[in-house]
DNA sequence: TATGCACCTTGTAGCAGCTACAAGGTCAAG
DNA sequence: CTTGACCTTGTAGCTGCTACAAGGTGCATA
């Protein structure tokens, strides 16, 4: 699979693949012949991953240790546990905030449905409880 | 409210905030007689709400678009239910992402804990479906 | 065989969303 | 009266892309 086939496949654009492998966030690939890169699969798994795991709102740094999460055949169980733990938590909050939000915008929609004037809570359903 | 304290409640630099305000993320506020901005719960809300949208990966856009349908007095039905309808669908398919990782992370703890060596699979478990 | 498009490289520069620091000044608590 | 939090304007850095330029190769098609 050449790089424009992988930038359609995945929505990305070719030239932010090539940032990803100088970063190290996708491993190089291997070039044809004609010095294209040749990518596979598990490319392509890899890629899909990165950019909604960059979508949910996770750092570039987080990605890299979620992706060291996949290959840790040689990490020792506890580090894993650790780091799946922290990751946990962070997923976590992020689904209650989301649901909180999701709930919110239904709220409305059903207020607007009936046509009443329903006010609109959504700062609301995320202000409260601040973190940090 | 002052700004550093509005800064500590948040987890937001004092200089982000004043960011916000000339982005008009914030409403401009109050100064005290000398010249100190003035926060009210409101802003607090505002805020919150701002920085845990921030982190849930929508963009600076799509915040404004949400908190515009917190003060749509004016706006009619139609409107505010095209713009909650579509950001419905984005909410829930980051909080079925969310799900799947965080699945995904709680089988791997779960191997670790009984000693398994238990493959990490998180790439996969957002990897199918390639969106967009 | 020639056109044209996708790809290669290196390099530079822009945008978004902050974050930091500097310079020069005001305010208020100990 | 000093110290630290705040004010202003301005500039510059960081991250995570995104774009474009210059100069070149590979390859399908007219």
């Amino acid at each position: 699979m050449r790089i424009g086939e992988l930038a359609q496949a995945t929505g990305t654009k070719a030239e932010t693949i090539r940032y990803y492998e100088r970063e190290g966030i996708l491993p190089y690939a291997d070039r044809t012949d004609s010095n294209y890169r040749d990518y596979s699969e598990d490319h392509l798994a890899t890629l899909t991953f990165v950019r909604r795991a960059r979508e949910l709102g996770f750092s570039m740094a987080q990605v890299r240790e979620l992706l060291a999460l996949s290959d840790r055949d040689d990490k020792p169980c506890q580090d894993v546990d650790r780091l799946a733990r922290s990751q946990i938590d962070e997923v976590q909050r992020k689904i209650d905030d989301l649901t909180a939000m999701r709930d919110e915008l239904s709220r409305m929609l059903a207020a607007c449905d009936t046509d009443e004037i329903g006010q609109c809570r959504i700062v609301e359903s995320l202000a409260s409880g601040a973190r940090s």
